[in-house]
DNA sequence: GCCAACGTTGGC
DNA sequence: GCCAACGTTGGC
């Protein structure tokens, strides 16, 4: 099993968004190394949602409800790809970019690494980790 | 509002 | 194929 984390600027698509559908098709990711990700995420995956802009935290848990087909959007028949994601559960408390700053064991996510990214693979290890920061 | 990072476009 | 110009994302 993999873990992932998608990116959403809760103004044009929010985790209430997601919350209140259920499932959603996650498209448009018009990027090539977000697309290899999409590309490997399997069935329930678990994927944690992230808030860009002004909430800058993970709210909540999603997971892969459907693996990589073509996207829809796609006019011109390239080779992007989309997923369907469910929402599973929100973090009892969201873990916000800095706390994940502070944490040192983090510091290799490419979250921090890599900001435009808008969907990317989590660690096993850091996936726990945000699981333990969202507790407390 | 600014700027760093990074991707894309187009001239050469 | 290189690189300058420009656009976008997202943190500060």
């Amino acid at each position: 099993m993999n873990y992932w984390l998608v990116k959403s600027e809760p103004g044009s698509y929010s985790w209430d968004d997601l919350k209140q559908k259920n499932e959603e098709v996650w498209d448009g990711v018009r990027n090539y190394q977000a697309r290899n990700f999409l590309k490997e995420m399997k069935l329930k995956d678990p994927v944690l949602f992230y808030h860009s802009g002004k909430d800058k935290a993970i709210v909540g848990i999603a997971e892969v409800t459907q693996e990589a087909f073509p996207d829809p959007k796609d006019q011109d028949a390239k080779d992007w790809v989309a997923v369907k994601i469910r929402s599973e559960r929100d973090l009892k408390v969201p873990v916000t970019l800095d706390k994940i700053k502070q944490e040192d064991s983090l510091s290799e996510m490419l979250l921090l690494k890599q900001s435009r990214l808008s969907v990317m693979s989590v660690a096993k290890e850091d996936f726990e980790t945000i699981l333990k920061l969202s507790e407390s």
